[in-house]
DNA sequence: CTGTTTTTGTCACGTTGTTGTCACAATCGC
DNA sequence: GCGATTGTGACAACAACGTGACAAAAACAG
């Protein structure tokens, strides 16, 4: 019962090595030569990760990303992207196709399972916070399962979006939310457009948080990010 | 599903003799004996490296050298430069063409292949590193995830463009960078112009690093580079 | 079903931070 | 020393962000 990695991907030299390389360090996988067989996979079981060639025979790797950021079930699963270099960095890891993280073609196998592996790691931490019913940072108490907020003995009235907007912060807290994914991730729309709308939430949580908003940092000409330490 | 290597030469023999010494080294390869034929060879699949002789039939191989750097797509893909001697190596290694090394013919197929390998293992490492989510190099802490840098115990405000700058100063230490190059990859301005900007924002970036400005070495002439080790 | 309240997206404006350019000083290589 | 190149500080144009206001949309209550 490891965790299970679907990889997608045509060569069958390259899909041979990954299976082997990540079997050896204990986990299933399951591959899909195509597009089609990817889905028909996903539908099946849902996998731990994703490992997916941009480059297939019937679709393209991004088309598939984009089905499983629209699947409600699907949305957590982390996706690691194999593309050849050069190939628009800023789309894949963007709003385009929201993957987790990628490599680029030619890559050494070891550094694809460190890759793995980080994402794993990663992605552990932010289910196992959601999935805590209660947190502390600070001064601030979140209570998840209550779905309620404190900032000291105060409770503070959080508006559905205020609170998803502060669960995606603090759950990658110390990480640079980018406006183009906390667009994706909390307003659920892909959009490049410049639009305010994410600021003016900011300000407005960072208002109800009091003491605690100075939490949120400003990161010029990128986006957000909940301090990880005491600011 | 080896590293692909496209070499551009039209010299029967030399070609033989690199096919040869490179598929002994693991490295899968194809040829082109003109200019012409490297562009398609190059639109259908994209190598990780290119050697390129100067000298071809029908077209210069700085063409060659301009249309990848020229190609969105193709932009990150090394280039390696066979020349007779004497042949403007400034223009060859600096901006008109982009060529991250060269060799003078005639040459040693040894030498050639170490240069070979020194060049992916570069660009591996580059790859490898524009993913790090940190990196120390002495007092200076970047932390790619968070989008923040610290010199010693204290945290350095970077513009957006200082923070860029730095990156790929960084990323791509020990290596001068020419004022082209930056204003390419950190600008995004392709600009032969003769501008102080790149000058004057290096100079806003070594203050703001304090004791680890120094790490900026000028090279005149040219550009700037990162010291690989302690200056 | 209707009126009220809450929530949310958008806009405009002021403020602040950022950046390109320039003039001039300092420095380097010869 | 001389010419070319780079460092440095000042500054104005510009872009990004914070903020408050407002109206549309949604949720809610009676």
């Amino acid at each position: 019962m490891n965790e299970l990695i679907l990889i997608v991907e045509d060569e069958a030299d390259l899909v041979q090595s990954l299976e082997y390389n990540l079997q050896q360090q204990g986990y299933d996988t399951r591959v899909a030569l195509d597009g089609q067989s990817a889905l028909e996979a996903l539908d099946e079981k849902r996998p731990a990760l994703v490992v997916l060639d941009l480059m297939l025979p019937d679709m393209s790797g991004l088309e598939v990303c984009r089905w499983i950021r629209n699947e409600e079930t699907m949305r957590a699963t982390p996706v690691l992207i194999l593309t050849a270099r050069g190939e628009e960095i800023d789309r894949i890891t963007g709003f385009e196709a929201g993957a987790d993280d990628y490599v680029v073609k030619p890559f050494c196998v070891d550094e694809l399972m460190l890759r793995v592996r980080a994402i794993l790691r990663r992605s552990q931490v932010e289910s196992q916070e959601l999935h805590a019913d209660k947190m502390q940072i600070g001064d601030l108490f979140i209570d998840f399962a209550a779905h309620r907020v404190r900032v000291g003995e105060k409770e503070v009235e959080l508006t559905p979006l205020e609170y998803q907007l502060l669960k995606v912060l603090v759950i990658r807290r110390g990480r640079t939310q980018s406006r183009e994914v906390l667009l994706r991730d909390v307003w659920d729309i892909e959009a490049e457009v410049m639009t305010r709308t994410v600021d003016t939430h900011m300000q407005r949580l960072r208002a109800k948080l009091e003491q605690c908003g100075e939490w949120i940092a400003t990161v010029r000409g990128v986006g957000y990010r909940f301090e990880a330490e005491e600011p």
